[in-house]
DNA sequence: GCCGTTAGTATATGAGATAAACATACGAGA
DNA sequence: TCTCGTATGTTTATCTCATATACTAACGGC
C-alpha cells in the first residue's frame, strides 16, 4: 500500500507551473509543490537540484509551449504567429513569463525557438552575417513587450489598446527589417 | 553617547542600492541594510513599509539617475541620450535594473522620465494622439534591451557586439518613427 | 533469497521578514 | 527648568522557507 508516489521531474515542473499560475510566483514554494504531489518537500530534491533549478525548469517549460510554425506560412506570417504565441503564453503564465528575460538564452528550448526565427529571417532575405543580430533585436522587442503587458508596467491599459500597440510594434519590426535587408547597417558581428 | 543613528528613508535606499550593486539583489536583506547603517533590522521599518516598499524605493531611485536632456539637443539626440542613459544605469545597477520592467510605470520617477520622452516625440512630429503609444513602444524596446544586456540573456556577447546591436536598434526606432509620423498606423488609442 | 539503487521520510538548522512591546532622547510648552 | 508626547531604536519572539544529513523501504536483477 502507499506505493511510493513515483513522481518525476516533469511532474514537479508541471505542478510548479500550475501553482505559479494559480497563486503567483511567490506561492511557488518547495512545500507547496510537494503537497500538491503528495510527498515531502525533501522528495523534490531527487528530481531538481534546488529551487533555482526548479525555477529554471519551469521557465524552460514555457518555451516548449511555443508551437512550431507551419511551413506553408510566409516568413512574415511565421514571425507574426510566433510573436502572438509569446503574448499568449505570457498571458497564460503572467508571473513566470518575465523570468524569461532574466535567464541566459542558451537553454535547449531557447535555442530551438531561436533556430525557427533564424529560418524565417533567412527567408526574409536577411544576410547570414546579420541573422543572429536581427534575431536578438526582434526577440528582445517581443519578449520585452509581452513581459511588460503582463507584469504591471502597462497595468493601466486595456487589452484593445495593447493589441493596437503590438500591431504598431509589428509594423515597426517589418519596416525596420525591410530597410535593414536593403542596407545591413553598421556593426559587422 | 551613541546618539541614535538618525537615519532616514534616503539613507536606507542608498545603502540598499549599494548592497545590491556590490553583492547582488539576493544579498539585499533587511539585516544587511541595517548592519550597514549601524542599526537593528527592525529600525528600518520606521522608514519603509516593508521589504517590497524598500525594493520599490530602490527601483524608483534608479529613475532619478536619468539626467534631464539638455534643451539644445535635437529630439533625435535627446532620445538617443536618454537611451544611452538607461544602458549606463543598467550597467551600474545590473541586478536592480531588470525590476524596472516589472513595476507599474505610474510612479513619480517614471512619470517624469516619460514626460521628457513625450516632449521629444512632439518635436519629432508625432501626432498628439499617438504620443503615448509611441512612448510605450520606444521605452519598452529600450528597457527590454538594457535589461537583456545586464541580466544574462546576452551573456555570451561582447560589449562591442552589444553596442552594435543597440546602434541597430536605434536605427530601427528612427526609421519606424519616421514612417509612423508619415502614416500614424492602425490603432487609434 | 541477497543487495544495491532509487524514491521518499524524518529531523534539524539557519536565514530572513516581521509583529509586539519596551526604551529613550529631544524639543515644545508650561 | 520640569514634563511629556513623539519619533527613533532595541529586544524578543514567531513563522515561513530552503536545504543538509541520516534513515528506510520497495523493486529489479543476479
Amino acid at each position: 500500500m502507499a506505493r511510493p508516489r513515483m513522481i518525476d521531474r516533469a511532474a514537479v515542473l508541471r505542478e510548479s507551473l500550475a501553482i505559479a499560475d494559480e497563486h503567483g510566483i511567490d506561492a511557488l514554494t518547495m512545500q507547496a509543490v510537494a503537497e500538491r504531489l503528495g510527498v515531502t518537500s525533501m522528495a523534490l530534491y531527487r528530481h531538481v537540484e534546488n529551487k533555482q533549478d526548479l525555477l529554471d525548469g519551469v521557465v524552460e517549460s514555457l518555451l516548449n509551449e511555443i508551437p512550431p510554425p507551419s511551413e506553408d506560412q510566409t516568413w512574415d506570417e511565421q514571425l507574426s504567429t510566433m510573436g502572438q504565441a509569446f503574448r499568449t503564453i505570457a498571458r497564460r503564465h503572467p508571473t513566470v513569463f518575465p523570468l524569461l528575460l532574466q535567464r541566459p538564452a542558451t537553454t535547449p528550448g531557447a535555442r530551438r525557438v531561436r533556430e525557427r526565427v533564424y529560418r524565417a529571417l533567412r527567408h526574409a532575405g536577411v544576410a547570414e552575417g546579420s541573422v543572429e543580430r536581427v534575431e536578438r533585436l526582434i526577440s528582445t522587442i517581443v519578449l520585452g513587450f509581452a513581459a511588460s503587458e503582463v507584469s504591471g508596467r502597462f497595468r493601466a491599459h486595456s487589452r484593445k489598446a495593447l493589441d493596437a500597440d503590438y500591431a504598431a510594434l509589428e509594423d515597426i519590426i517589418r519596416i525596420g527589417l525591410t530597410s535593414y535587408v536593403a542596407s545591413p547597417g553598421p556593426g559587422r558581428q
